[in-house]
DNA sequence: TTTCCACCGGAAAATGAGGTCC
DNA sequence: GGACCTCATTTTCCGGTGGAAA
């Protein structure tokens, strides 16, 4: 009972702190990603090229697909998104029929829920599951072909698409379009890796293909300006140095001149100012930022992970401590015991072994093959790449994995 | 040079839960 | 109601791997 009045008593004086305090933000949600800017500086050459592209749409006339590629924060999806929406504006306008579609491929996951959403965007009412993806494609064909209206399809992060899937979706949208030359049907696809292309049927590709852009990784004299014209909506007025402007855009920049990153790192910083009463933000508030949206990030992706790869977690940190790396054979054995004990099962050794490759790539830990030769063949060694004390944190907001760290 | 260890990892199949269609 | 579909997860199978030992 104690506890419960304790927890009310801190979130009444957050809340009361938070009303009372210091304002700094002015508009923070210009500083999310979601947001797209009427004005996107430093892209002038890329939106009227766009833009003339699909204006052959709004007089009726074919227009050339298009691949867009550039790393991410370059500005390929908020140009698109800018372009597209203006493009829907002129169309009610001049009361042109047109339809729009913008997909991302790897939100959307399979290829059957990108063809599904693309029959969505033209009004065929399609399940989420129980048809055959031919049968959808089909369905959609029929109608594209009977509307004769033209069509701008976006398939954004096209690369999860094909290279999971391969190119047979794509190569069906382009035979629409050589079918009936009635049909206006124009493809853009965005990715960030120019490399997806090697994976793609050189027929689609020369379709696809026909006009290629690229988003250049933005300088860090471009980064600062986009601060400043950023900070002026979201921040109230003297709030951040021109110090700490630079800051930002350097470490940025000196990734990959990436915007996204560059106004995240602001926005943290602006949080950490704003909860602490201050209303400027100061350079250490920069360098803070970037460590705590490490942390973040590696605090959501244990949250999500699934009750086996937690336990996976739970077993190396529960390994007695050793100078060497880890050998995943030793891992297994604990997995086996804990996960018997607490899940009521264990996956097999080929399906763990898959769970400690995904758990390399989300960077928690350190994966390496070495080979011991005919006294220790080959082995998997392993060596968690974020702090224990963290990943414990976070595991024992779970009753099981807390009483295992109990024993 | 060949053999062998102890796995790795790709591919295909199985499973079970959601669904549609005729 | 049975045939057939998607989808995510997991299992099964089996060839491949690279370096130490024979």
């Amino acid at each position: 009972m104690k506890y419960i009045v304790e927890n009310n008593q801190i979130l009444d004086d957050i809340f009361n702190k938070a009303l009372s305090g210091p304002i700094l933000f002015k508009n923070k949600s210009l500083l999310f990603p979601q947001y797209t800017p009427e004005n996107i500086l430093f892209r002038n050459e890329q939106i009227i090229r766009l833009g003339y592209l699909c204006s052959s749409l709004l007089k009726g006339q074919k227009s050339s697909n298009l691949f867009i590629y550039g790393k991410p924060g370059t500005g390929k999806t908020a140009v698109t998104k800018l372009v597209l929406s203006k493009l829907k504006e002129k169309g009610k306008e001049v009361n042109s029929d047109l339809y729009i579609s913008n997909i991302n491929c790897r939100s959307a996951g399979t290829e059957y829920r990108v063809t599904a959403a693309l029959a969505r965007d033209i009004n065929i009412d399609i399940p989420f599951t129980g048809l055959a993806s031919k049968e959808v494609f089909t369905r959609f064909e029929k109608k594209l072909l009977k509307d004769k209206i033209p069509f701008l399809i976006v398939l954004d992060e096209i690369d999860a698409l094909i290279s999971r899937y391969g190119d047979d979706l794509l190569y069906g949208l382009t035979r629409i379009n050589e079918k009936d030359p009635e049909i206006q049907l124009m493809i853009i696809g965005i990715s960030n890796d120019v490399r997806f292309k090697e994976y793609m049927d050189p027929r689609v590709l020369s379709s696809l293909g026909e006009e290629e852009m690229i988003f250049k990784p933005y300088t860090p004299k471009e980064l600062e300006n986009i601060l400043y014209d950023r900070i002026k909506s979201a921040f109230i007025p003297n709030s951040i140095s021109s110090a700490t402007v630079s800051l930002c855009a350097a470490i940025s920049g000196s990734e990959h001149g990436d915007a996204r990153k560059a106004l995240d790192l602001l926005r943290v910083a602006g949080e950490t100012a704003e909860r602490e009463g201050r209303t400027q933000v100061l350079t250490q508030d920069i360098k803070n930022s970037q460590g705590l949206i490490d942390q973040n990030r590696i605090v959501e992706i244990i949250r999500s992970l699934p009750a086996h790869s937690k336990m996976v977690l739970t077993s190396i940190l529960k390994h007695p401590p050793t100078t060497s790396r880890l050998k995943t054979m030793h891992i297994y054995a604990l997995y086996t015991q804990y996960a018997d004990e607490y899940l009521g099962w264990h996956l097999t050794a080929r399906r763990f072994s898959s769970l400690v490759h995904e758990l390399s790539i989300l960077g928690l830990i350190d994966r390496k093959i070495e080979n011991f030769g005919r006294k220790g063949g080959r082995v998997t060694t392993i060596l968690l790449e974020s702090p224990e004390k963290n990943i414990r944190k976070v595991l024992c907001e779970e009753e099981i994995f807390e009483d295992i760290f109990n024993i």
